[in-house]
Parts: structure tokens; C-alpha cells; sequence
DNA sequence: GTTGCGTGACTGAACGGCGATTCATTCGGC
DNA sequence: GCCGAATGAATCGCCGTTCAGTCACGCAAC
């Protein structure tokens, strides 16, 4: 009965502290302000321990405001994760766009997603764990944003293999899943550990390095491979 | 509303238990239909959104007998992942003895790891979402079982840096991480896809060649390693 | 063998706290 | 003055937990 969700954000642009109180219509900025709070208080206690009066403490409104913007705890969830899943991929896209080959390619999206998460140990928390806990929801509502990941990483490979630099008989989806895993597990013991600025970017280049060989082609003769 | 759930006692357990008329004595066969009934409800639903009185109903037994055997709702996840993840990797610990070399025990982990899971969904899916909804808890109370899987994994790595099997110029321990991820999010897609048994087989064989040929010495052609 | 009793495992209705959501009211901008 | 964004205290339904009873079993007494 109450569809509530009109305001829809135009673009990335996000016109952050801009020194206007301005008007009292509605903006995007307090619908920013209400995500970069809920960032926080789900990464300090998780998604179901929060409150929605502490994610509106955090994002100095009422607790009622947030029901101008959202319709429930869990859609500030799902948009939150909607929202910069979206920003993740078009930056994926733009950049993966730039490099010469597929090899390039794995290493930049590998460097790309961990570099992203570098210095924003609370974002990669809600991503890594609160992504699990609304799994229900993703499953429900089918994540069309999860999905459309792990099909740019799949065709990242599938690209490799037909233009010969990746060996060929790795299934693209398969490797797509766990690479995601590989990233996925990474930012997550990176979050909940020392979560040290930098940290992820030797761990980037070094899962780069395992991926790129382990896709080679080359038949290693060397190794006693049985 | 006001529905109060019918618990049919002796119905389903009826015929399990047949067999031996059931002492009145505490049995931790009650406390294992508990934890199973858990399982299942708590991969239907999550942990959040599952019920005490549904895992009773689901176990067979009373609302309140749950807390004869359990402290809280929390303690029955808690107690459900350390007694599975035990016996994971007592089965591990055991199995991989058994292998000759690095390479051999690191393809083994893969198999063994998505081999208990395959024709297991509920179970997977319990390791692999749940596991991140306890999170909180796993941080506060310190996961030691998780720690020494992690462990576990990194000493298959690193004994075959020594053995020379291995490159040796990729932290053990960023791998451990990464594997345990990449071993994860497979799990989990097929958890939450279609689940089909044997699904997970053909993966893990392509997971462990990826990461056999990822973590060879042999460099396939002129890579800047590094 | 049978009866009666004490023990404690088990039950499930009721409780109580809590927190997401609501809505009457306020108040700034035009 | 009017509109509607923003507020935040009050509401209300939900569910984890409790605990007063129930009853099966083993045992002792006969």
C-alpha cells in the first residue's frame, strides 16, 4: 500500500557537502547521507543487530525520514548493495575496456575490485558479509547486479580462450565463480583482520599472478603434473 | 495470526525411532535432531528468519527442549558450524596424510572439501551463507576451528614451496585465504543455483588444475613475475 | 509380579522486551 | 497561508525464552 520509493537517484553525481542547507525538498544527498550512515552501523554490528535509529543517528536525521526514502530496513539494505554494486561495475567496464588482452584484462579487474575495497574497510564488510545475510533477499528478488558480475569475469575468460592466451579447457562460468569466491574471500578476512591500508594490493598482484598462470596454456613439462 | 503450531510428537520420529523404544535419559540423539532440524531450517530460511519453534517442529521435539540442550538460539548455529567444521577437518587432517606430495594433497582438499558437500545442499548452504551471519559472533568469540582450516591450507602450500613443488614468490597465507574463497563462492553458486549432485565434482577438478598450474614453479613464457 | 513413588526429561502456553514502523505534529520555503 | 518534508514518541505485533506442569521410567517394597 505504501510505495513510498519515488525519489530515484539521477546519477553518480552526488553532489557531496555542499555548503547549502538549501531547501527542505527532498534530495539525494539525504538518501546518500542515509546509505554512508547504514554503511557504517551494518559494518560495526551487522545487518540484523542494527537499528534503524542508529542508522538514522549515523546519518543525522529521524528515525522517520528514513521511511521517506526507503521502504523497510532490508530495501535500505538492497539498495545500498543495488547502488554500489552498479558503481563497481561501470567502473569495471570502463577500465577493462582500456586494457590490450585478457590476461591485462584478469590482472586489472582482480587489482580494480581489491583496490576499490582498499581503505574502505567498512564498505568491503557490509559487501562481503551483509551480501550473505540478505541472500535470502537475492535469491527471492534473483540479484540481476551479482549475476551481471560474474558474467563480466566469465567472459573475461571466454574471451582469453578463444583468443588463445587462456587455456581452453576450464569451464569460463566455473572459473568466474571462483574467482569471484577468491575476491570475495579475500576482502573478507581482509575486513575482519587487520584490514591494514595496502594489504590488498600485494594480495591483488599475487592472485593475479596464480589466475594468469594457472590459466596459461602452456603445458608445464617441467612440473611432475600427474 | 494466532496460530499456534501443532506439534505432533512421536509423529515423524516415530518412525525413526522404532527401533529402540526411547528412554526418557537425555540423549545426544536428541541434541542431533536438533542440530539437523537446524540445518534445514535455517537453509530454508536463514538464521535470522527462522524460528525456534520452527527447528522444534523440524527436530520433532518441544520449543522449550531446545534449551536443554542449547544455551540460545545463537549457541545452536554456533555449536552446528563448530560440529560440522570439526569433522570436516578431522576428515581432512587424515585424508591428506594419505597423499604422496603437495600437489596431490592440495587437488584432494579441493575434491574432498566440495566432494562432502555435493548432495548436501542444505549443508553447503548453512556453511556458506550462515557462516557470514555469525560473523559477529565468529569475530567476537575469536573462530578458532576457522583459523585452523585456514592453517591447514596454507601448510599445504607452503610445504610445497619447500618441497619445491610450489612457486615460492606467493604468501601461503594469501593463498590459504583465496582458496578458502574460491572453495566458498563455488559452494555457494551452486548452492543457491541448481544444485544438481556431481555439479560440484566437475568444478572442483577444474578448481585444483587452475590452482596446480597457478602455483607450479615453471614459468609458461617471459611473465615479469612480480 | 505388581504396585506405588520419586525423579527429571520433556512440553508448550504465556510472558515480556524490543524495535520496525507509523502518524500527528512541527516548521521552513515559497 | 499553504504545501509537504522532516520529526520522533508511541504503538503493536512478534518471537526468544521461561517455567509450571505432565508423564515415562526405574526402582523398592511387598
Amino acid at each position: 500500500m505504501t510505495e513510498r520509493r519515488f525519489i530515484r537517484r539521477g546519477d553518480a553525481s552526488a553532489s557531496e557537502r555542499s555548503a547549502k542547507p538549501s531547501s527542505r525538498k527532498r534530495t539525494d544527498d539525504k538518501r546518500e547521507r542515509i546509505l554512508r550512515g547504514a554503511v557504517k552501523v551494518f559494518a560495526k554490528k551487522g545487518f540484523y543487530a542494527s537499528r534503524v535509529s542508529e542508522i538514522a543517528k549515523a546519518a543525522g536525521v529521524a528515525d522517520g525520514t528514513i521511511y521517506l526514502y526507503f521502504d523497510s530496513k532490508d530495501d535500505v539494505l538492497e539498495s545500498l548493495f543495488e547502488d554500489r554494486t552498479e558503481r563497481l561495475l561501470a567502473t569495471l567496464r570502463v577500465e577493462l575496456a582500456k586494457q590490450p588482452d585478457p590476461p591485462s584484462r584478469l590482472r586489472r579487474l582482480i587489482e580494480l575490485q581489491l583496490g576499490l575495497l582498499d581503505g574502505q574497510r567498512e564498505l568491503a564488510e557490509v559487501i562481503t558479509v551483509n551480501l550473505r545475510q540478505s541472500t535470502r533477499l537475492l535469491r527471492q528478488y534473483g540479484s540481476k547486479r551479482f549475476v551481471e558480475y560474474l558474467e563480466l569475469m566469465a567472459s573475461v575468460v571466454s574471451e582469453g580462450q578463444k583468443s588463445g592466451h587462456f587455456r581452453d579447457d576450464l569451464s569460463p562460468r566455473v572459473m568466474a565463480r571462483a574467482l569471484f569466491g577468491a575476491l570475495d574471500g579475500l576482502a573478507l578476512t581482509w575486513a575482519l583482520g587487520e584490514a591494514r591500508t595496502g594489504g590488498l594490493e600485494k594480495a591483488a598482484s599475487q592472485l593475479a599472478e596464480l589466475w594468469i598462470r594457472g590459466l596459461s596454456p602452456a603445458a608445464p613439462s617441467a612440473t611432475s603434473a600427474e
